[in-house]
DNA sequence: CTGAAAGCGCTTACAG
DNA sequence: CTGAAAGCGCTTACAG
């Protein structure tokens, strides 16, 4: 059951293996009938083209690879983040005419895997998700010489073009929101250490606390909803009187809001709550969580542009989109 | 920065094209001292085969495709089916030496590119994953010659290998042990009719309930944990006596021990629940839930080797794996 | 053990 | 508008 080439099609057409191509491929100069008689002999044989050839001649495969550096728990899990981007970027990908190839890369064998798929040629550039700090990742695909783009800011000093929204200025909205409301003790579940978004939604943090002559009281999460919960039982044990807290995530904050009901805590009364993202679950919390919007889908979309506009005669600036407080009950 | 290719490396080596392609395919027959001085020019030139050139000849990819008939939202949740899936599919294949390409395919038009995909050569062999009734892939896929497996009874009578666990023998276990606790009114949340798995747990159950001579009281959920919540809903509408509700998945339980909480039932005192697959979340729930345990990793790895195996010698049999009950507190 | 050569299935200048 | 021909980067009988 072998698959017909474009030599079989052209013999039942009765033309050549060039003309047959055009057809195929769309050139705009071919004769109408001639055309009409390819694409019969197309249909009837079932042809389709053989991706490895076409790409051996025209250096292109069409295809594009979204590298999650996250394990399949996490990313297959309860946190829409990565639901999203996959869906935005294929999306806008598929527009394109482009194939998205997903892949999974947490731990040095998976980035290897990755590196060699892509120094072998499968793809035309490379989308890297969950970037963390030692990910070995951007500087190896750099070396191949393909268009490579960032969904968040990478930990690394490389020059990688990315897209981001602004996690310091969120977390400083969130932050000045629970000191205008009167909080006096506002603590932070923050995001792992070695992502940027961990790290810059903590320095927004700071930054406000300090500049109100506060103390800082951070706990650490990884962004998940058990770790929210036991960062906030950390902080309760750390400052029971603590009356505010912003997690650097919706999931996290969920988990506050957990851990704050079952030591007997009142939300909004006796501490605040604010977290980070507007995931859908934030509407439906018990009260509805207060949080800064995060366009994660957008950001998906500009890196997807920035990646196809790819010129490597200018060095390409980040795109980062902006975030929104939404007020809602719990702060 | 192209990359450089074979041609390069036998120039740097002093050796020919033939030499080199020896080496890097690791053929035994090849003197040491020429092999360390390729592999030092393979080193030196951080060459990596060009894949569409070696697929062309070799008609391979070593890429094999994990097809799955479900859209982001749904792939990425809190059902850990895909997860587990997608673990232990990528674990067999890599041992194997194999790249796992996952699609997701929901959509006519995503279907069509997966359709075309596979026909355009770029793997091997496909997985189908949670297949629909009314799914085109399995005769679309069957028309290219290449082997395909379902992870999952296929609904149609496509002779399509699979493997599945024994979903009637698991369901009927449930409705057994419901049973002999004395329960009398046996109420099911379904799974989708489309899906095997929904169809043949309602078979199970239907199958011991009239065989005990008691009357069925289904509602149909779509496996995800709301749908649950709102099936049971409608069960104690039709039946606010009913005493037991078995539940096509344990994330649908999870919705039913919900709703029945809510609406003042004491579980198992009042209304027992069991459910299907024994995910992680079961020895949580409050009480932690009696559940059917599925082998749904070894499935995955069976149906693996399954597809590489493959011998268009003689059909292949279905593996069925057994599910096993585990007693807790829920029932 | 090694190399020259054919060929995998396409696309694309180049002629006509 | 169409075709003959070169060539993309590999692998693999076939000689030697």
């Amino acid at each position: 059951m072998r698959r017909p080439t474009l030599e079989a099609v052209a013999a039942r057409a009765g033309v050549s293996r060039a003309t047959v191509s055009r057809v195929v491929n769309g050139s705009a100069s071919v004769n109408p009938e001639i055309r009409a008689a390819v694409l019969r002999a197309v249909d009837e044989l079932g042809y389709v083209p053989n991706s490895a050839a076409r790409s051996l001649v025209t250096q292109r495969t069409d295809a594009v690879g979204l590298v999650v550096s996250e394990p399949p728990s996490r990313v297959f899990s309860d946190d829409p983040f990565f639901s999203v981007v996959v869906r935005a970027v294929s999306q806008e990908l598929e527009s394109a005419d482009k194939q998205v190839v997903l892949m999974l890369a947490s731990s040095p064998a998976g980035q290897a895997r990755v590196e060699r798929y892509v120094a072998g040629g499968h793809v035309d550039g490379v989308i890297l998700l969950s970037l963390h700090g030692s990910d070995p990742l951007p500087a190896a695909l750099a070396r191949t010489g393909l268009p490579v783009v960032s969904h968040g800011r990478p930990a690394s000093t490389d020059r990688l073009p990315y897209g981001d929204c602004d996690n310091v200025g969120g977390a400083r909205a969130a932050v000045r929101h629970l000191l205008e409301r009167g909080r006096r003790r506002v603590a932070t579940i923050a995001g792992p250490p070695d992502m940027t978004a961990g790290t810059d939604r903590l320095a927004g943090y700071r930054e406000v606390l300090s500049a109100a002559d506060r103390r800082s009281l951070a706990a650490l999460g990884d962004f998940t909803r058990e770790s929210g919960a036991a960062a906030m039982r950390r902080l309760l044990e750390d400052d029971p009187d603590l009356d505010a807290v912003f997690a650097a995530t919706d999931l996290m904050a969920i988990g506050a809001l957990q851990t704050l009901r079952r030591t007997g805590r009142r939300v909004p009364d006796d501490v605040a709550v604010v977290g980070f993202d507007d995931i859908e679950a934030a509407r439906f919390t018990d009260p509805p969580l207060t949080t800064v919007r995060q366009p994660i889908a957008e950001v998906a979309r500009a890196i997807v542009r920035m990646l196809l506009a790819q010129d490597p005669a200018h060095r390409q600036e980040p795109v980062i989109l902006p975030t929104e407080l939404v007020v809602r009950e719990s702060s």
